[in-house]
RNA sequence: GGCGAGUUACCCAAGCGGCCAAAGGGAUCUGACUGUAAAUCAGACUGCUCAGCAUUCGGGGGUUCGAAUCCCUCACUCGCCA
C-alpha cells in the first residue's frame, strides 16, 4: 500500500487558500488579514482539547489536520490539553455535563497530550509545544480572577453565545460553573497571547463563541487584534453529527476503536460525502481529490474514493502496517464469500482484526453473539437470529439453539455477522 | 423568599385510575433492493429460564382490588413576582 506523503499542495500560493479549498474554514476574523498573515512570517497558533474522555475521537481529527497542514507551512503550533476546563465542562446545547473525578481528569489529560504528540511533529524548525491551562488556572485566586480577566466579560454578550442561548432555552438551564466556561477558555488565549505571541486559534465552530471569547478578551486586555478560525462541524448528509459508529464515537485509540474499525467507518461514507472527506482529513493533492470526484461521479460501484479515503486516514492515524492488515481483513472478510477457501494463517490474521472472542464448539451461539459485544443482550440475539440477521461463516442461521458444532473453519476458527457487515472472531481452539 | 408550570424509554413527545411495556416522530438495528452506497418499502427496538414471566414512566412514601395516571414528601428545571 502506497499512501501519500504529509505536506501540503504546492499549487496553492498560502495554506489558507489550501484551507479554503479543504472547506476547513465555515467562520472566521478579518479573512483577508488571516490569508496576509498565514502567508507571511511563521505565527504561532493553537488548538484546545479537553480531556471529557480517554482518548481523541474523530472530530478531534479534524483539528489536528487543520493544525498539521499550518505546521507543514511553517507556523509554531500549540497544543492545548484542558487540564482546567475539562473540570469544569463545555457546555453542550442540550444538557448539563456531569463533573469527573480529578483524578481522571488528569489521567485523561496524560493520554491525550501523547496523542495530540502523535499527530504533529515535535521536531524540526516549528516544533509543536503541548500546554495545560491548569498551569495558569490553578495558582489564580478567585478575586485575581474576577478583577483581571471577569471585569473585561459583560453578561449580556455572554447570555447571547449560541451554546448559552440554547440551554437558557432549553427546560434543563445551566450551572453558572458551565456559564464561565467561555470565561476560561478566552483566558487561555489571552495567557497563550502573553506568553508566546500566540495570534490565532483554530477550533470547531460550534466553538465560536468560545474563539471570540478570546480575541475579544485579548482586545480589550492587550489592545491587539488576533485570529481564530471555525471549521465546520462535519455532518452526516442527514444533518446527524460525523464521527459516530454504532452510537459510539469512532476513537484515535486503537484499544477502543480498531484499525480495522476506522478502516471500515471510512470505507462505508456515502459518496455524498466522500469527496469532502478527502478534502477535509487527507493531504492528498488537489489533482489527485479532483481524479476521484471524477470516479466516484463515473463509477461509483467502484467504491475508490472510499478506498482511498479509508487508506490514507486509517494509515494517518494508525500507521502503514496497521492499515494493511486492516486492509487484508477486509478482503478477506468481504472478498469471495467463500472463508472455508482461506488459508489457515490468512483466515486467523483476518478474524483477530475483529472483537475476538474464545469459546468451546458447544457453546451456544446465542452467547457468543452477546459476548462479542454483537449485541447488547441476549434477548437482542435471539431477536437477531429471529429477523435473519445472524450468520457463522456466511451461512444464515436460524435456529436460537446452534451451537459452533460442525461449524468451525480448520478446526477451530468462525465468523459471526450480525446484520451485512458487523463481525466478529470466534477462537475455538 | 412567594406563586405557578414541569420531570415519561437513546432524543422529542402523547397518555392523566384498569383495554399501558406505555400513541406518534426522529435516531438505531434487521430484512428486501444494492455498490460493505443512498433513497425506498417492511419488521424490530426493557430484560429473562420468551406464545409466559419480571422490572420500568425524576427519588422515597401512601391511597386503591388495581397507579405513568390520585395524595404526601424530597430533588432538579423553567417562568412570573419580590
Amino acid at each position: 500500500m502506497q499512501t501519500a506523503p504529509i505536506q501540503l499542495d504546492t499549487s496553492f500560493e498560502t495554506v489558507w487558500d489550501e484551507l479554503v479549498y479543504r472547506g476547513s474554514v465555515h467562520v472566521s476574523t478579518d479573512a483577508d488579514a488571516l490569508r496576509t498573515a498565514l502567508g507571511g512570517e511563521p505565527i504561532t497558533f493553537y488548538c484546545g482539547f479537553d480531556p471529557t474522555a480517554p482518548s481523541l475521537h474523530l472530530g478531534n481529527l479534524a483539528q489536528l489536520v487543520v493544525m498539521r497542514r499550518l505546521q507543514l507551512a511553517g507556523h509554531r503550533p500549540l497544543g492545548l490539553v484542558g487540564g482546567s476546563t475539562g473540570l469544569i465542562g463545555d457546555p453542550k446545547p442540550t444538557s448539563e455535563r456531569q463533573l469527573n473525578a480529578r483524578e481522571t481528569v488528569a489521567e485523561w489529560v496524560s493520554y491525550l497530550q501523547g496523542q495530540v504528540s502523535r499527530f504533529l511533529a515535535t521536531d524540526g524548525e516549528n516544533p509543536m509545544r503541548l500546554v495545560n491551562n491548569l498551569d495558569w488556572t490553578a495558582p489564580l485566586s478567585t478575586v485575581d480572577f474576577l478583577r483581571e480577566v471577569g471585569k473585561h466579560f459583560r453578561v449580556g454578550t455572554m447570555l447571547k453565545k449560541d451554546a448559552v442561548a440554547a440551554r437558557m432555552d432549553s427546560d434543563e438551564g445551566i450551572s453558572y460553573a458551565e456559564f464561565s466556561y467561555q470565561v476560561l477558555q478566552g483566558m487561555d488565549y489571552l495567557e497563550l497571547f502573553r506568553t508566546y505571541g500566540c495570534t490565532l486559534q483554530t477550533g470547531g465552530s460550534d466553538q465560536w463563541g468560545n474563539l471570540t471569547a478570546g480575541t475579544e478578551l485579548i482586545r480589550k486586555a492587550e489592545g491587539a487584534h488576533v485570529h481564530a478560525i471555525g471549521t465546520p462541524l462535519i455532518t452526516e448528509p442527514d444533518g446527524r453529527k460525523f464521527g459516530k459508529s454504532e452510537g459510539n464515537a469512532v476513537w484515535l485509540d486503537a484499544r477502543l476503536t480498531t484499525p480495522y474499525a476506522m478502516y471500515q467507518f471510512w470505507l462505508n461514507q456515502d459518496d455524498a460525502i466522500v469527496v469532502q472527506l478527502l478534502k477535509s482529513f487527507t493531504f492528498l493533492p488537489k489533482a489527485r481529490i479532483d481524479e476521484l470526484e471524477t470516479a466516484v461521479a463515473e463509477a461509483p460501484f467502484r467504491r475508490e474514493a472510499q478506498k482511498v479515503l479509508a487508506a490514507e486516514v486509517t494509515a494517518y492515524v494508525h500507521g502503514e502496517s496497521a492499515t494493511q492488515q486492516a486492509m487484508d481483513a477486509s478482503a478477506a472478510l468481504f472478498g469471495s464469500g467463500d472463508l472455508a477457501a482461506l488459508e489457515a494463517d490468512t483466515l486467523e490474521a483476518a478474524i483477530s482484526s475483529l472483537e475476538l472472542v474464545t469459546a468451546t464448539p458447544d457453546a451456544p451461539l446465542l452467547q457468543l453473539l452477546q459476548e462479542s459485544g454483537l449485541v447488547d443482550s441476549l434477548s437482542e440475539a435471539r431477536r437477531a437470529i429471529a429477523q435473519g440477521g445472524v450468520s457463522v461463516n456466511n451461512v444464515r442461521i436460524d435456529d436460537e439453539a446452534a451451537t459452533l458444532e460442525g461449524r468451525l473453519l480448520h478446526g477451530r476458527f468462525a465468523v459471526l455477522r450480525r446484520g451485512k457487515k458487523t463481525l466478529a472472531g470466534v477462537d475455538a481452539g
